[in-house]
DNA sequence: CGTATTTGACCCGCGC
DNA sequence: GCGCGGGTCAAATACG
């Protein structure tokens, strides 16, 4: 629906969010660098900024931005995802996947079984995505599911790896992938592809629960100078508005939520469906 | 021993 | 058509 996209913007931050909204939806390989272009991180500056317990933790603000204090250091994109949507994607099996996904890469006993599955001419959908930019010396957040890892690749351009995860839940076929800034070393870029289809799991190696992810946020962000070490901000930002502003933030000490709060609360008029969707956790929290 | 990660090989789309 | 880069598979390995 949405698949338009304005180019004729003039201000920094619409031509930034257009930028990268049409990186993410058109585009079937994600151009992370188009991504750090996009939050403009300038190219004269120094990429090795060491996290320091006074930026750790805190917003991440690139004084060459032309944003808000609460600079968005995340985006996301609803690629108008798959009308059919397979809910039926009954993955169990790897060669169901290849079959249905059939962008996937194969093993030898299923590039046989994958051809055939393919309609010629048709271009795969992409599912939704989100993409974050979060300080932190942890790559791979834990924001409340369970993943696993099934692959890692050098990235061009960046001396950083980029790690391929998959939601362990049956069923569910959302997909994860991490990779540190080449720019500023201490951010890391996540993506999540796809929708849970189930809630978050209840046991999460005993560490994250529900009380974690909901957070106890009496006093503003107060807690974010108690404990410096391994310190995560997360910001997001909504799609497409024309002004986007910070919508959620999360901390995460020694990789586990211990607190998400919203910048602003919730901003009226402002859709959350999609993030809601795809990180939920991150919605947990909330005086009711 | 079951589960998660690592890693080289492979496939695919795209640009030249 | 070929090469490149991204994404995925799956056997091997590591780990609890």
């Amino acid at each position: 629906m949405d698949g338009h996209v304005e180019h004729k913007n003039t201000s920094l931050e619409e031509v930034s969010f257009m930028s990268l909204t049409d990186c993410l939806q058109s585009s079937l390989l994600m151009d992370y660098n188009l991504l750090e272009k996009v939050f403009k991180f300038p190219p004269y500056s120094s990429p090795f900024q060491p996290v320091t317990p006074s930026n750790m933790g805190h917003t991440v603000n690139n004084p060459h931005l032309n944003l808000s204090s609460n600079s968005p250091m995340v985006s996301s994109s609803s690629n108008e995802a798959d009308p059919k949507e397979n809910p039926n994607d009954n993955k169990s099996d790897r060669m169901e996947e290849d079959i249905e996904g059939d962008q996937h890469g194969v093993g030898e006993c299923s590039k046989l079984v994958k051809k055939e599955g393919k309609k010629k001419g048709e271009k795969k959908e992409r599912e939704a995505r989100v993409a974050f930019m979060t300080k932190s010396e942890i790559d791979h957040l834990e924001d409340g599911y369970r993943w696993r890892k099934y692959g890692q690749k050098a990235v061009k351009n960046s001396a950083f790896p980029r790690s391929y995860y998959r939601c362990t839940t049956q069923k569910c076929n959302v997909k994860k992938r991490v990779e540190r800034s080449f720019h500023d070393p201490s951010i890391v870029i996540t993506t999540y592809e796809g929708k849970h289809n189930h809630p978050i799991p209840s046991t999460l190696r005993g560490t994250v629960t529900a009380e974690h992810l909901l957070g106890h946020r009496g006093g503003g962000s107060s807690f974010l100078h108690s404990s410096p070490r391994h310190h995560q901000d997360l910001l997001m930002v909504k799609h497409p508005p024309a002004n986007y502003q910070p919508v959620v933030s999360m901390s995460y000490e020694q990789g586990h939520v211990i607190n998400s709060y919203n910048n602003n609360n919730y901003q009226p008029g402002v859709d959350y469906g999609l993030l809601q969707d795809i990180v939920p956790s991150m919605f947990l929290k909330h005086e009711s």
